[in-house]
DNA sequence: GCTTGACCCTCCAGTCACTGGAAGCCCTAA
DNA sequence: TTAGGGCTTCCAGTGACTGGAGGGTCAAGC
């Protein structure tokens, strides 16, 4: 199977992919002519790691967590403990993201937008005091 | 004024003072030995930068966003609509983040997290289905 | 006058996870 | 035989810094 169909198949892009084996992810077989020759397993990782990647895991944790997927004697604690991880940070980024969404939002309410200069948004930039 | 107090006072690291130099955010005077001559005009564009950084604007936004604040004939509405803009990318990314968080928080509830291989985590990467 | 240490300078490379593009080979159908 | 599409490698760019090497400058203390 060539890349466009592991490409197809996988759901990632044929570049993603190409990416992937330089960094050592995956390690297709090749064809007398050099093509990248995907075999059906090659397909289930690869769309491992798409989904992996989906939820936020970075290709690092996705190196981890496939070695481990691939470790019969694996301790489910080791998976549990990088995802339980990864949510952590999640949490942070959201905290993070509706500090700034209520701020915006608070600014934006306030600016008329119209032709006048005069706007909150900025002032507050600039590290002026907004009322109300 | 050197670098170093117009870090201290701008909350921004020196590093990052001189890359915005760098792209043409800001551009002290320079000494006779070459340093960096910060006038409180330059700390209050560094300010500006670092709170509309820490909102979340991309410094193209923030270049934009500096220019409208030094223009006395800007229309409130250009920074509003750049303001909004912003907010749809953070609700955006907060929804997607929701989203992963949902369903890994999901699975993370339903791992065991011992020394059995078993784990529905994996078993979701994977592409199995998970029931309940 | 000299040393020490804290500051400042520039330039280059690395981060993360791709993505775009150039230059060129391979395969199939008309 | 030609045209096209797909495949290959390699290099460069993205965003917003950050780290480090190698070297100049300045003020204080001896």
């Amino acid at each position: 199977m060539n890349i466009g169909e592991a490409a197809a198949r996988s759901g990632l892009p044929a570049k993603t992919i190409r990416y992937y084996e330089d960094i050592g992810l995956v390690r297709p077989a090749r064809d007398g002519n050099g093509y990248r020759a995907f075999v059906e397993k090659d397909i289930h990782k690869l769309a491992f790691l798409a989904r992996a990647r989906s939820l936020g895991f970075t290709v690092e944790e996705c190196r981890v967590l496939l070695a481990l997927y691939e470790d019969d004697d694996r301790a489910s604690a080791d998976v549990k403990s990088i995802a339980t991880e990864h949510l952590d940070r999640i949490d942070r980024k959201i905290s993070e993201l509706e500090g700034m969404r209520a701020t915006l939002s608070h600014l934006v309410e306030r600016c008329h937008g119209d032709g006048k200069p005069d706007c909150p948004i900025l002032a507050d930039l600039a590290g002026e005091e907004v009322t109300s």
